[in-house]
DNA sequence: TACGTGATCACG
DNA sequence: GTGATCACGTAA
């Protein structure tokens, strides 16, 4: 009895699908500063506030869905509210949250997390010596919440992968834009601001 | 500042 | 097939 309700409780703070759905990605960006994403993962669950995004659009070359659908980005093409997970430099697996409608392929980067929940197991999955750092970072934040391509596809409705609002209030003020890191490919889009991470934070990337 | 790392993509 | 490239992280 107390476990259903439990249960009813979290997946009433899940961010619904029309929260991904939304065309204006940038917007959408900004607003999941302060959000809460949350793995569960062998039965272990972790989560930590997001303090740092990066918004691309299909419209823009910075984006993966620019040159239109490929084997890596397909998931890109679907309706928003499902997980973009690709592997970078042969090493690094990254997430994205999918945004906007169907072929619309527009997505938001995570690219750093203050720890919340199960600190412990992402210090053993990082083999890390403290939990100082190793969510600073897109590719160190997928390590410690054990984020990899069996998520790629995965609804953010679900029981493995999903954000929270947990009503942490972040004011309009408290959020620095920037560009956008590692994309300098991108010719007159590289100077776009689309990043955006926490103002005062000691968890957003370097 | 340098480079490991391996999947992916655009060539033919 | 092949080769260039890459939304990073760490060491130096």
């Amino acid at each position: 009895m107390r476990r259903k309700f439990r249960r009813i409780r979290l997946s009433k703070v899940k961010l619904a699908q029309s929260f991904y759905q939304r065309q204006n990605v940038v917007q959408i960006a900004k607003e999941l500063i302060g959000k809460v994403l949350v793995t569960s993962v062998n039965g272990l669950l972790t989560s930590g506030v997001i303090v740092e995004t990066e918004a691309y659009s299909y419209k823009e070359r910075g984006c993966h869905a620019y040159r239109g659908l490929t084997g890596r980005n397909k998931v890109m093409f679907e309706p928003g509210g499902v997980a973009y997970v690709y592997l970078c430099y042969g090493i690094h697996q990254m997430v994205n949250v999918v945004t906007n409608q169907r072929w619309k392929a527009d997505a938001v980067l995570i690219r750093a997390l203050r720890p919340l929940e199960g600190q412990d197991v992402m210090i053993g999955r990082t083999r890390a010596s403290s939990v100082k750092k190793i969510t600073s970072g897109p590719g160190k934040l997928t390590r410690a919440m054990g984020i990899g391509q069996n998520h790629n596809g995965l609804s953010l409705q679900g029981n493995e992968i999903w954000i929270e609002d947990r009503n942490v209030q972040v004011p309009r003020a408290g959020i620095a834009d920037s560009t956008r890191i590692g994309i300098d490919y991108a010719g007159d889009d590289a100077r776009l601001p689309w990043r955006f991470s926490l103002k005062g934070s000691e968890w957003v990337s370097k």
